[in-house]
DNA sequence: TAGTGTGAATGGATTCACAGCC
DNA sequence: GGCTGTGAATCCATTCACACTA
């Protein structure tokens, strides 16, 4: 269920904030989910609420977390060091998800050897080491982050190498055979979302006056 | 509907490959979706394709961008030039896309009034320009790469400066009136669905032996 | 009383199946 | 023969309503 990494976020947040119990009504509130959806989702998973009182926020922050499988730490890999690839190797948030970025490469020749900004201990590998890479650190996940004409070529050698889920940021939809998860991320498909709903809500604003 | 974009950038692709029709087929095949969803996706918003031919592939590019709203540019800002917004500023693939990123924020003073960095004629501007901003320059959409501490102040300064749009790449939900369009992006979360599908998968291969 | 877990009902999206057109 | 557009049927997610519990 794509809600539950937003319910634990939530709650993680709230977690934070010292609060102790929260009942579905709250969590839902602050998702702009309803307290039914919140309940029937969480219920899927098993028993994990007290009747008038609610959920424990720090043991369903431990059960979501369990659930998604990050109660314990997944080794990463990024492919590709342009200016969207350093910013994910820059970024900070995700290793207090349960994420590690272990290892990076790019084709550019320039780049490969060179130690990755932001990352310790991680320096930038050729493509050609990447099956090695990912057997010898155990890596699972992948994220691409190449420009559109490299992005199937990329995705065939995560597949090859081994990697069991794929995390696409490069705009070309990649075929990877059904046992390989991936998740696509398009800044321009996401902009071109918004301006249709924009465009719809004008459409309903001039019909309602 | 979310998978017009994806649609799109398929039949923008196969364009630049020189091809003239496409058939629901051929175009679901390449997505991963039936052809019968294909053409009850488009024959909702209309009588496209030939019956025994298929969909000429330019008049159906320009039907979908018409109906997504980019066949005229929007003009788009952003706040937060960290790493990722670093990212966002330089990446080419917006224009092509009908927008135009024309404005860019920052509550950094050591930052604002420098040039952005892959971005012709845009110099960083305090937050307090905002508003005025938005209205001299018709900026509708409004992307937020800020730290999460900061994503709600933010939203709340595009709502109130009047754009209808907001693309969030903050690790946090935000709270906008329903007037206000969000599409939100969090990395983290992302990979949360992956390592949960991967999961996932693995039982069911345990239990198919 | 406040709030969970859950069957029943609803509604929307997806698939099926086929008539009609090129 | 190949392919679209579309009613009918099906599936799945969401909401409703309430019995039950701390």
């Amino acid at each position: 269920m794509r809600r539950l990494s937003l319910y634990l976020r939530q709650l993680e947040d709230m977690f934070r904030q010292g609060a102790k119990t929260v009942s579905s009504k709250q969590l839902g509130a602050a998702l702009n989910v309803t307290d039914a959806q919140v309940r029937k989702d969480l219920a899927y998973f098993g028993q994990f609420g007290s009747p008038g009182i609610g959920y424990s926020v720090e043991d369903l922050v431990r059960r979501l977390r369990r659930i998604l499988g990050t109660d314990s730490t997944w080794n990463v890999l990024l492919v590709g060091l342009g200016n969207l690839g350093a910013a994910l190797a820059a970024y900070r948030g995700f290793e207090r998800k349960g994420f590690r970025l272990v290892a990076v490469f790019d084709a550019d020749s320039g780049k490969i050897g060179k130690p990755v900004p932001g990352l310790e201990n991680v320096t930038v590998q050729a493509m050609h080491e990447l099956a090695d890479t990912v057997s010898r650190l155990d890596i699972r996940l992948g994220i691409i982050a190449v420009p559109a004409a490299a992005g199937q070529a990329v995705a065939d050698a995560l597949v090859t190498s081994g990697v069991s889920g794929i995390l696409n940021f490069a705009p070309v939809n990649c075929a990877v055979p059904p046992y390989v998860v991936q998740a696509s991320v398009d800044m321009a498909v996401q902009l071109e979302q918004l301006s249709f709903r924009v465009g719809a809500n004008a459409e309903i604003d001039d019909a309602a006056g």
